[in-house]
Formats: C-alpha cells, sequence, structure tokens
RNA sequence: GGGCUUGUGGUCUAGUGGUUAUGACGUCGCCCUUACAAGGCGAAUGUCGCCGGUUCAAAUCCGGUCAAGCCCACCA
C-alpha cells in the first residue's frame, strides 16, 4: 500500500541519485545486445543550460530509454564542448583578463579553471532533469564514459584525424581572402556568419573619364575602400555606357587610374549602373577579382584598421575612415548624393561585428570536391522529420570555397605541426598523443632533411567544429577501441538543433566520409526552438532564457518531462516554453499516483485467473491496442504522440470508466479483477516509463519489483478485439452521470436506465458501478 | 530576389473532401461520489488568415493574396 497521499517532487531526488550512484545506464561492454548509438550535442559548458537544452536532451533521454528497453545496448554518453570562443569570451568575462595582454599559457590555465569550476553545473542541470547517460563521471578507458573535448583524449584524436586528412592530401595552406572578424582577430569560416538588416549610406561619388573628360557617377556603400578599386563595370545591355568600354576612370582624391569595362555583374537598375570593384567590399567583389585575374590592393589589415595604401585615413578604424572620407569626398565636390538603404551586412557570428575580407594565410580543409559525396550520403540517412533534410541540401549548394580550418586564438586543439627553422620542413605530430607546438618539443629530435634540431611550433589553433565533427568517432572508440568501432560504425543516431545542420551536421558528415568512406550516421533527428511565452528565441543575450534548474525547483523533473511529451512534436516546430503548461502537465503525474494508492490498497494477484471477467478483458484488450500504438510512436521518436494517446486512455477510459466499473468486484476481492488491476498498471506504468522515469520507478518498485523499472522489457501487445467497445462504454457512462446530474441525483443514488445491447457483457459491473435499479 | 514551413475558440493543438470541427490549458457554473477538489460533471468562447475557383460536398484540393518564421542569394 503506497501511504503518502501525494506525489511530491521531493521523491525525486533520491531515485535519481540512485541511479547515478548505482551507474544503472552504464554501457555494457560485453553484451550481446545491438548497440544503439547517440551521439549527443556536446552543449557549451560555460552556457547555463536553458530549458531549450533541457528539452532536447529529455527527448533524447526518452530515445535511450525506450531502445533500452527494446533490448539495445543504449551508447548515451554526456559530452561537454569546451573549446572555442565561448569559452575564451567567458574567460575573459570572469577573470577580467583579456586575451591580448595576457600570456597563452596564463590563459588558457584560467579557461581550464573556468571550466572547471562551472562543469558541475550543468552536469547538476542533467541530473535534476533525470537524464540517464551511461555515466556522469570521466573515465576514458571506458565505452559511454563522460567526455570533454578539450582533455587530451578527445584533443588526441582531433589531432590524429587532422594528420589523417594530411596524409590523404586533404589539407593545404593557402594566402586568400577570408572571413575576419577584427574584433574576435581570427578567420571565421562561412558557417558562422551571420546576416543583420542595417541602414547604411548608398553614396554617389563622381569620378572622371580620363579619355573623354566626363563625369560618371559611381555608388558605393563602402568608400573607405575606394583606393582598393580595381576596375569599374557596367552592364554589357546598359546603352549609356556602351561608349565607356576600355576607357579610364580616374578615382577621386587618389587621382589613380582604373579600367572600365562591361560584366553582367553590374545591374543595369542599381544606382547608377556602374559600380567599383574593390578588394575587398564583399564576395561579389573576390569572386570579379579571381574571375577577372585582378591583382588585390588591401587597404585594412588583421586589426581592422586602414593600411598605408588608404593614405590620409591609415590607422583609422573602418568606420572612422568612412566617415572621413565622406567628409572629404563632400568638401572637395566628388559626393553627389547620399541615399539610406537597407543594407544585409555579414557579421561575426560570435562578436556581431561586421566582417571583413582579408587575405590570410590559412589552412583549408578541401569540400569543394565533397559537395556531391555529402549529397548522396544526405539520401543514406533517415531525417527525422523528413523535411529537415532539405536544410542540409540548402546548405551544400550554396558551399563556394574550402573550409578554412585555422584560428588565430588559444583555447582549441593546436594544429600539431612542427616547421624546421632551417630547410622548412613540415612535421605532422604522428606520436598519437595530444600535442601542443606553441610549447611542447617537436617529437622529432633531428629534421629528417636537412638534420637540423631546432623546431619552430605552429601557433595556429583548429576551427572548433573541427573537434565537434568527430564526436561519433569519438564516442564509438574510432581510435582508441577499433574492434568495437569496426562492429558498430556508422552511429545509429544523431540528434541535434536546426541551427547546425550548416556546421554540427554538415561538417561530421563530411569528416566521417574523409576518414571512413562511409556515411557516419543512420538517423539524425533535427529539432527547431524552444521559444518563450512570446514565441521569440530564447537568447543569453535577449535574457528571456528559462533555467530548467528554477523550473525543476518549481514543478520537479516530471512535471517538465511530461510537458516536453505532451506540448507538441519538436522536429515539426518551435515549441513555447509557458510555466502554467508546465504546471497544468504535472497534474497527470499526480492523476497516475493516486490510480497507483487506488489499486495498491487491494490485494495484489500476480496468478492469472482461468477466466477473466469481460470488464477486465475489454480493458486488457484497449490497453493492448493503446500499447501498439505507442509503440509505433516511440519508434519514430513522436513522443508526443505517445504522451497523448496514453493520457488520453490512462484518464478518460481507464481511470474513470474501468476503475469505476471494477470497483465493486475489487472490493469483493474477485480475482480475475485484482489480476487485472496490478497486470494492466504495470503496463501503463512501463510505457510510461521512458517519459517519466522517476514516478514509473518509484511505483513499480512499491508495487511490482525491487528492480529497477528501467531494467525491464518493453511490453509487448496482444488481443484487441473487445477494445472497438471502448467509445460506447464511455458513451454509456457520460450519458449516465449526465441524466443523474440532469435529475439533480447524487452519483451514489440509484437509477433506472436500460444498458444498451453490445454492453450487455458488462451488464454486472455497469450496474453495480451506477446503481441501476 | 529565390526557396521552404506555418496560419484552426484567450493560449496551445488534432484534423489531407462527407453528419452540429478534436483535445488540452485557462475562464465560468454546479458537485466532497470510500484513489484523486492537483478531482468529477457541465457551460461559454471559432465567419478553421483573407479572396476566388474545383466539387453534390472544402479547415482539407487548386489559384491568388496577406502575415509570421526559417534558410539561401553576387545588388555594389
Amino acid at each position: 500500500m503506497i501511504n503518502e497521499t501525494r506525489w511530491d517532487k521531493s521523491m525525486e531526488e533520491p531515485i535519481i541519485n540512485e541511479w547515478v550512484k548505482k551507474k544503472l545506464y552504464s554501457f555494457e561492454d560485453n553484451s550481446k545486445k545491438p548497440v544503439y548509438s547517440i551521439d549527443t550535442p556536446p552543449p557549451y559548458i560555460n552556457t547555463p543550460i536553458h530549458i531549450g537544452h533541457g528539452y532536447t536532451f529529455i527527448c533524447m533521454d526518452m530515445m535511450a530509454r525506450y531502445k533500452r528497453m527494446k533490448g539495445f545496448n543504449v551508447l548515451f554518453p554526456l559530452g561537454l564542448d569546451c573549446n572555442g570562443l565561448p569559452i575564451e569570451i567567458q574567460t575573459e568575462k570572469q577573470f577580467n583578463v583579456s586575451i591580448r595582454t595576457t600570456p597563452r599559457e596564463e590563459f588558457v590555465k584560467k579557461c581550464r579553471e573556468m571550466l572547471d569550476e562551472t562543469s558541475d553545473i550543468s552536469t547538476n542541470g542533467f541530473k535534476g532533469l533525470g537524464i540517464g547517460f551511461n555515466d556522469y563521471e570521466f573515465d576514458y578507458s571506458k565505452i559511454g564514459s563522460k567526455y570533454r573535448t578539450d582533455d587530451p583524449e578527445y584533443r588526441a584524436l582531433t589531432q590524429k584525424t587532422f594528420k589523417d586528412a594530411w596524409d590523404k592530401g586533404l589539407i593545404y595552406e593557402d594566402n586568400k581572402p577570408t572571413n575576419y572578424c577584427p574584433v574576435c582577430r581570427t578567420t571565421i569560416a562561412d558557417s558562422e556568419i551571420d546576416y543583420k538588416e542595417e541602414k547604411s549610406a548608398l553614396n554617389d561619388i563622381k569620378f572622371k573619364v580620363k579619355e573623354t573628360e566626363k563625369d560618371i557617377i559611381i555608388s558605393t556603400t563602402r568608400p573607405e575602400l575606394l583606393n582598393s578599386c580595381q576596375i569599374i563595370l557596367f552592364n554589357p545591355n546598359d546603352d549609356r555606357y556602351k561608349n565607356l568600354q576600355g576607357k579610364h576612370a580616374i578615382l577621386p582624391i587618389y587621382d589613380r587610374e582604373v579600367l572600365i569595362k562591361a560584366h553582367p555583374a553590374a545591374d543595369k537598375d542599381f544606382g547608377s549602373g556602374l559600380v567599383m570593384i574593390c578588394s575587398f567590399g564583399d564576395t561579389t567583389d573576390i569572386r570579379l577579382f579571381i574571375e577577372l585575374g585582378l591583382e588585390p590592393i588591401y587597404s585594412i589589415n588583421e586589426e581592422g584598421k586602414m593600411m598605408k595604401v588608404s593614405g590620409p585615413y591609415e590607422g583609422m578604424n573602418v568606420k572612422d575612415a568612412r566617415k572621413k572620407i565622406i567628409e572629404d569626398l563632400k568638401e572637395k565636390g566628388f559626393l553627389v548624393d547620399q541615399k539610406i538603404i537597407d543594407h544585409r551586412t555579414p557579421v561575426c557570428e560570435r562578436s556581431k561585428n561586421p566582417i571583413e575580407f582579408i587575405a590570410m594565410k590559412e589552412f583549408y580543409l578541401k569540400q569543394m570536391d565533397w559537395v556531391s559525396k555529402v549529397r548522396k550520403a544526405a539520401d543514406e540517412i533517415e531525417f527525422y522529420a523528413p523535411e529537415s533534410k532539405q536544410l542540409l541540401l540548402d546548405w551544400l549548394n550554396s558551399i563556394s570555397i574550402d573550409w578554412p580550418i585555422s584560428r588565430r586564438r588559444y583555447y582549441s586543439t593546436e594544429i600539431p605541426i612542427w616547421y624546421c627553422k632551417k630547410c622548412k620542413y613540415t612535421y605532422v605530430n604522428d606520436t598519437g598523443k595530444y600535442l601542443r607546438p606553441w610549447i611542447d618539443s617537436c617529437p622529432l629530435k633531428k629534421c629528417p632533411k636537412c638534420n637540423s634540431n631546432e623546431w619552430e611550433g605552429e601557433k595556429r589553433i583548429l576551427d572548433t567544429w573541427f573537434d565537434s565533427s568527430i564526436s561519433e568517432l569519438f564516442i564509438l572508440g574510432y581510435d582508441s577501441n577499433p574492434k568495437f568501432f569496426k562492429n558498430n560504425y556508422p552511429c545509429t543516431m544523431r540528434p541535434q538543433g536546426k541551427e547546425i545542420v550548416r556546421t554540427w551536421l554538415y561538417y561530421t558528415i563530411l569528416r566521417g566520409l574523409q576518414l571512413t568512406e562511409t556515411t557516419c550516421f543512420k538517423q539524425a533527428w533535427i529539432h527547431k526552438h524552444v521559444v518563450d511565452e512570446q514565441g521569440y528565441k530564447m537568447s543569453k543575450s535577449k535574457g528571456n532564457g528559462i533555467d530548467p534548474r528554477e523550473l525543476i525547483s518549481k514543478f520537479g523533473c516530471e512535471s517538465i518531462r511530461f510537458w516536453t511529451a505532451m506540448e507538441g512534436d519538436i522536429t515539426k516546430g518551435d515549441i513555447r516554453c509557458s510555466f502554467t503548461r508546465v504546471e497544468g502537465a504535472g497534474k497527470f503525474i499526480s492523476k497516475l499516483w493516486n490510480i497507483a494508492r487506488f489499486i495498491s490498497g487491494f490485494e495484489s494477484v500476480s496468478k492469472e485467473p482461468k477466466e477473466l471477467n469481460k470488464t477486465d478483458e475489454w480493458i486488457m484488450n484497449e490497453l493492448n491496442k493503446v500499447l501498439k500504438d505507442c509503440d509505433n510512436h516511440y519508434n519514430n521518436y513522436d513522443f508526443n504522440g505517445v504522451a497523448k494517446i496514453i493520457r488520453n486512455f490512462v484518464w478518460e477510459t481507464y481511470a474513470s470508466s474501468y476503475l469505476e466499473m471494477v470497483k465493486r468486484r475489487a472490493y469483493d476481492k474477485d480475482s480475475s479483477a485484482l489480476y487485472t488491476l496490478y497486470k494492466s498498471f504495470k503496463i501503463i506504468l512501463l510505457t510510461l516509463a521512458p517519459i517519466i522515469p522517476v514516478i514509473t520507478e518509484k511505483l513499480f518498485k512499491e508495487m511490482y519489483s525491487s528492480e529497477s523499472i528501467h531494467l525491464q522489457k518493453f511490453p509487448e501487445s496482444g488481443e484487441t478485439k473487445l477494445s472497438e467497445l471502448t467509445s460506447k462504454i464511455i458513451e454509456f457512462n457520460s450519458l449516465v452521470w449526465a441524466k443523474k446530474k440532469e435529475g439533480n441525483k447524487s452519483l451514489k443514488d440509484s437509477i433506472k436506465i436500460e444498458i444498451p445491447k453490445e454492453l450487455i457483457l458488462f451488464k454486472e459491473d455497469l450496474t453495480n458501478m451506477h446503481n441501476i435499479e
């Protein structure tokens, strides 16, 4: 008998702690079960996890729990993403230091310190949500261990995969214009660019044509790049300018002459129809410079300041230089008009600062040659929801350059290269160990080419995505456990957000193909966002994020989890988070508890009677049907479907109708009734266990077994014949209740009513239930 | 500029041609019925974004339109 009259969220913590202590969900090393592997997205450790993280991890946890009950050996490690700019920025804030003025060794130490401190916060957040990771401790000798991407074990693999790609000729260094963020002072990839709608001034500037001495007008938003102009274009169909072909224009202020040429890139209808191409105002400029074989004239340096070539503006930052040159142009009569236009500016995803295009020597990973292979791989992956595949295909269609992978920052995996000081021989770390070339000495004593023993270590680090794009290789033991890897690659499931399809999913597939020649996932589950009550995206800068720990302390883990399942299908659309809805979901937890209290008040009968009463047979049939439906929905990762079906069944059919019908016989200790009550409720608990693991665990242990519910098999469904009577039964019961209400009678009072013919099977129970005369 | 997705009572949501449109949350009214007032019964709230078409019949199919969101793009 369950004594506590109410389920209370304070009962959750001891149960969850016991799971963690007993390592209930450990990955089974020597098991014969098929492996189901989930490559979880390592969340940035220093961002306090918000409800969006919580929500999606709960979904992944439901997958893991369901698959465990279906007999799989589930690989579900907790990973923490500990590399990259956000870590550095957080460290700068927390210790009030600057990466520019702090020695590298000290800064890196501080990053590590900051991460160690915050590591528990997020870990505890996940525990509190009842997430059944394999392990909450680091133990890299074991499959399924918790891991950090900045630990030597992980970074060693990152470097090894760099070496592998290097040996395959997939990595090269090149000096070409790249996206550069002057604030973060590093090269960034196309996938790290955001766009911001901004008002900017479109300036109409007067140029003189050398040959004719006539004026032409050119519109630009980047007048500060004037002296980087190498050509002026007009559209070949633009009759106004046909006479300018091959002539030259004189740049105002700088008095340099540039060629005028016809080219389809110029739009007749924009501005005057003439466009100046500078190195480099935007990506079009870059493309045209390459296409027309022009020599770039760089005017912005890596600090975001104007270079010598810009003359009087040297040393100014871009914004000031723009302001000043506009003033100067105006003063000298070159500026004829200025319009404010809406302009889509590419900005750095992290700093939100406009990016510049600067030529830098950087390492690139080849990806242009791989696009069609990745497209083929996309066809091999099952997407949930299927429409999500389009996100990946759209991205594939827009890839235009190889992936720049080197960064000029500190906290990420170091590029494992040493250069011979004498002959420039390049050595790539081949030791299998994690090494830091900026501080560690080269493993080779002598240069194999010139015998010199003086080496210079590479100072740059790798893009964070170069780390994260091998997570599935890491968790499956690509390097550490080749036998296991061979048997269990590709990874079963990649769950992740839609916003990182063009990064995490794409890069992982790309690198998986390059390293293993195999599509690395069988399935991908792409979720949309959890947004706030108004439908706005939660973000740190807006401050509208909801900390799940706040929700846990208010409503408890189970309410949040049931809300997660009830709210909607996150692969189909955004989910709004509202406190009242979480609270509402919690009512079902109470309902379940009270049903358990009712049943546990009777003696448990586990031996099946020879013959079941028809009411009991009916509820088992109906439950079988529900079970079958739930199983289907679980298989499609549609937890919303499961939750809605089982909630409706438990509340409307099971509690309202069945329990009332069976009550009399239960009090009379009828063995068919008692057996069925216990049996049916057990199936209900098992079906709900992946969604609400804590309360089902508690009730299961109180009523059925000392063993955890999470070690049980998912129930099999059986006969469903009588379930077609369900709606008739509910209809009849409602009718009786309505009649009594109409007649102002208490539910105890007797009533004269005829039982419908098709329900005559249940005559005895219905008569007792409604006190029918 | 192109593409994709979405638009159903105050809020969220089911519903891919067929009787008075599903359910939940919230609101209101009545009711302690030996598991549950964190419950039960019941009520109100909708021109299914707008316009037009196909059809005996449209929330559902088609065309257009508006709005929101996302993705992509070389308009300086």
